[in-house]
DNA sequence: TAACTTATGTGAGGGCCGCTAACTTTGTCA
DNA sequence: TGACAAAGTTAGCGGCCCTCACATAAGTTA
């Protein structure tokens, strides 16, 4: 976390500063996480910027680019996180498996605004086939993670299915936690031990049942 | 559907309109339910009930609680659906926990709107133990399924484990089938295929690693 | 340097929305 | 019947999304 460019650009003119785009990005991801998903308002985000409330449409459509810009950008910190976790571990370990699960809910800790955002996105999702690849790429982590353990092909079904078992798993974990709905469930356990667990179920019991 | 939750709330007789307050739960449940969670706002739902703008404030304090009035009605319905799952299955089957998994995704693709707001609801939360502990009912049934599989009391910690695992993963399985971010995986296997093999894999392996 | 063009800002304003205030209508009950 | 409460109304304030006309900075070309 805190790799940012430090674009700190605050008095380059008047008139035209640095770079506003990436300041509204900025401002919407820090109201989103403190307000919630829908606790922000693109006024608001311009206050923060220091520009007149009608400065952000000469760089966004509207209201929904906005938070599309704060998606894409949130994904790639994900993927960037995910990828850096696996290259953490030994290959083909099932420890790599479970350090991206862990990479996944520490975001999600971390930005569980962000997190709600990213996945909550429907409207603006059909019309952005961008964000749709950076999920696949995301997810490609994991199938790659899982061919390594098992000797076995990403492209094969039997990888796909697994890695859509062990995303659906961790998600789920990851929804539940910043939903707070596991309260009495997580005392006695922390992410590690659940996430190596679920990586154990599902790729340890792989060539009994995966069929089709 | 066409379930009618108890209406220990409002017991008086309508006055002038039938039951406001539970035509603008309705109206507010189609209006997510075609415009996504945040599509909707107070003066439609008014509208679409045929009153004046500001009449839902005389039932609901504000916005919010409008929406925490559409999702507790919403859990309701998601319970007795699962309830209603399990108890059409042999008793102590693995049938029954694919079941009540099924039951649960099946909300989720008929209802996605309504389901992302059950569980993307954040700021009402806190404020609302009945919500809470409508979730815990839900898992309730998942624990009592588990339990009765695997012969152990419900509380033990195995039972409370396991079922928390079959949750986070049918519940990922939900929210990536709405979020449309499972294309390529789900040609070739069903929902029933899915929830066999993860209720397989989670509580077929019991014995061997679940640790307290 | 001057003029044209483009990118990026401002202020004003329309329409919708959340919510409140004050008032009216309707039903209950001593 | 009259006091009272419940449930509706209109009017209106402030905020937000977004557009429009306009102003300003910076690059380009001559």
């Amino acid at each position: 976390m805190s790799i940012e460019p430090k674009t700190e650009v605050k008095p380059k003119s008047a008139y035209h500063h640095g770079d506003l785009r990436k300041q509204l990005i900025a401002a919407v991801r820090e109201l989103v996480e403190a307000h919630g998903p829908d606790g922000f308002s693109v006024s608001q985000a311009a206050r923060k910027a220091g520009v007149s409330t009608a400065a952000p449409y000469k760089h966004f459509k509207d209201r929904d680019e906005i938070l599309r810009g704060v998606v894409s950008e949130a994904m790639d910190r994900l993927h960037a996180n995910m990828a850096a976790a696996a290259e953490s571990r030994p290959h083909g370990s099932l420890e790599t498996v479970a350090a991206i699960g862990q990479a996944y809910v520490d975001f999600a800790r971390a930005e569980p605004g962000v997190f709600r955002l990213v996945f909550g996105l429907t409207e603006g999702h059909e019309n952005a086939p961008e964000l749709h690849d950076k999920g696949e790429a995301c997810f490609g982590v994991v199938a790659h993670a899982a061919a390594d353990y098992l000797g076995l092909p990403v492209e094969s079904p039997v990888i796909q299915r697994r890695a859509y078992m062990l995303w659906t798993c961790v998600h789920g974990h990851s929804f539940l936690i910043i939903d707070q709905k596991n309260e009495g469930q997580d005392a006695g356990l922390d992410d590690w031990d659940y996430l190596m667990e679920i990586a154990h179920c599902i790729l340890g019991a792989s060539g009994s049942r995966a069929s089709a």
